[in-house]
DNA sequence: TCGCTATGACTACAGGCGTAAACGACAGCA
DNA sequence: TGCTGTCGTTTACGCCTGTAGTCATAGCGA
């Protein structure tokens, strides 16, 4: 890890994620905008928008950049990263970082689809390669 | 929602599932003995361990049974349930709920082992029959 | 120019979590 | 029989999260 302090990704609460998402779809956009996409889903207000966005901003997970009188948001990590990052968090918390396991508990449960199955052998081919 | 009261699995937490995987490997056991596992690993002193017993215990995740005059404690979920439950809950929420993104992810991250690949395959060739 | 309205900042508050000390009961030893 | 150490229980407390109200303010329309 070393060097990357001040790029630590402080913790992306559930919430904060939904938030997240709305970013990752489009921006930059305004908090009402934000508010537009979520806040009927979850029931928020757009004052909850409002104070998740700017916990964001102090977690350095997204940009406010003034436009006139307000801010237009975007974010400043990537899904990929994000999404990359947890992934690898319940692998090494719950499998001993192995992704087999993973793999077996989701089989096990049917959670996977003859698509996933499809998509994943395609997957495998590619990276035998 | 209606009447899946009481089967209602409440949420471990981080702190909550370190214990969790001293029962799963051992159990039933003692407060101490428990504290034996993690104390020194997590930098805890047994009263820290004696409240997450006691919520533990309050979440219906662990059994309390007296011996003497103290407790010895069991696991009350298994252990592929909650890992079970805590994989679908990622994949859900991040991959909306397909398996195949998240299997991608791991791919392109290099969290893969040739190891793992060659577990998954098998693993695939057996659920294609 | 003056009041309305949209906007971000600040404040709030309850609930959960991490961590632990204080308390009270009790069993065993002296 | 009284002390002492061992248990579980209760209480504590600060931080994070979810959710939201209030406040000051800067423009815009009248």
């Amino acid at each position: 890890m070393a060097q990357g302090s001040e790029s630590r990704p402080e913790r992306i609460s559930e919430a904060e994620y939904a938030v997240m998402e709305v970013l990752w779809e489009k921006s930059p956009i305004t908090a009402a905008e934000v508010c537009d996409e979520v806040c009927n889903a979850r029931g928020w207000s757009l004052a909850t928008v409002k104070t998740l966005l700017s916990r964001l901003v102090t977690k350095q997970a997204i940009a406010a950049e003034p436009e006139g009188r307000r801010f237009l948001y975007s974010p400043l990590i990537a899904r990929a990263d994000y999404v990359g990052g947890e992934s690898r968090r319940l692998v090494d918390r719950l499998f001993g970082g192995r992704a087999a396991p993973l793999f077996a508990h989701l089989a096990e449960q049917e959670a996977l689809t003859s698509e996933d199955l499809a998509e994943i052998e395609a997957l495998l081919k590619e990276l035998k390669q």
